[in-house]
DNA sequence: CGGGAAGCTGAGCAAGCGCTTAGACGCTCC
DNA sequence: GGAGCGTCTAAGCGCTTGCTCAGCTTCCCG
């Protein structure tokens, strides 16, 4: 319910209607059953229409994967960038970056599920562009550790494997998030930004 | 070569040969493409024989997924008991656990893929027996670090969350490693151990 | 040498797949 | 009022899928 909620939310600016059903029809079909086990006349039947129907939105059942992982990849990309570019300390930016980021991934964790994990079921052409806004996130985390590393408030011997790390650690939520579970998003998102912050850290 | 290698070397007590060809050959196809996406006529074909064949060795498709699933999950849960109940501090073992699971789960990313990303490809009865041997290794990790808070080695507010976090962390290395990379399993492992260590001990 | 099990193949079946097509509906605009 | 357009459906095409089966070979055991 929440988590419907959530899914439908985030895809609102998307026009017309029945495209933006067919979306989150996508989102929850790719996350249950992974992209290759769907079949589009699952989408269509969850977005209240017939299999034909689909395809007057998208040319293909890939461009609808596309389509959602270029969305999510891009909100990702934006919540990354602005705590890289904001004011405060790197403890700050690094935590605000963490604990939006955890909580985006828990919130959204089907969309999450789906951007992070069915990638590989992408064309080509879409894999490589999706990779290029992949390779920005990454360089938005690494940027604000090595801003810590430089004013001397973290310790980080080894920078990019560090960076690596946080990013998974993040990403992860969504594959293991449950919406019933005991943890709300916004706990988890306190939790890892505690947990990063101690990874990175100036040692006693 | 090296990733070959290591995925042949996994699945050398299984007998007989055309059988363990067939487990091999089932793991890289379900770790490149995925469980769905991969057919039977895939899979025989990489293990040098006809479709039908593979019915004389698993009545199904799913029923060899099955297999490499359980076969890799007992394997991690040795590894992690075998840590949890070593002589040592619990920062010593809750290190070797992080070191000896992320390396496995490098080595052998192909397999290590297909046990943590496919599982819910699996029927029901086999996945809700493949779940208790997960919640068997959680109850390992935890464990360690509980002894590591009754000892007052580690400051860990949340031990179930800080629990989930570090399988997740180790776990999620399957999916990104890449044998082509700067990093060999062993490196990655000792950073992890680390990071680790770090999230857990006592701040200054 | 003979017989039966084990391992394997070529051919193919029923079902389900992504996607297309022909045609019908309701809407706007002149 | 009817032409034109965007939206949708029923039907179904061509293909691939997981899996089966009759029959062939190979090898062990007496």
């Amino acid at each position: 319910m929440a988590a419907e909620a959530a899914t439908g939310e985030a895809w609102g600016d998307i026009t017309p209607d029945a495209a933006r059903r067919l979306v989150t029809a996508a989102v929850q079909a790719f996350a249950e059953r992974g992209y290759h086990a769907t079949t589009t006349r699952d989408i269509a039947g969850r977005a209240g229409m017939s299999p034909a129907a689909l395809y007057i939105h998208y040319k293909t059942k890939e461009e609808l994967l596309y389509q959602i992982s270029k969305v999510g990849h891009q909100r990702s990309l934006a919540m990354l960038a602005e705590a890289r570019d904001a004011e405060g300390t790197a403890s700050e930016r690094l935590a605000t970056a963490v604990r939006v980021f955890v909580r985006w991934h828990a919130e959204h964790h089907t969309t999450g599920r789906v951007v992070q994990y069915e990638l590989g079921a992408l064309a080509a052409d879409h894999y490589a562009e999706i990779v290029g806004l992949r390779r920005q996130s990454e360089e938005a985390i690494r940027s604000i550790i090595e801003d810590g590393v430089d004013d001397g408030e973290f310790d980080v011997p080894d920078v990019s494997g560090t960076t690596l790390a946080v990013l998974s650690l993040c990403i992860d939520v969504a594959r293991w998030f449950n919406p019933d579970g005991r943890r709300t998003p916004d706990e988890i998102g306190a939790l890892y930004a505690d947990l990063v912050l101690r990874m990175v850290r100036q040692t006693g």
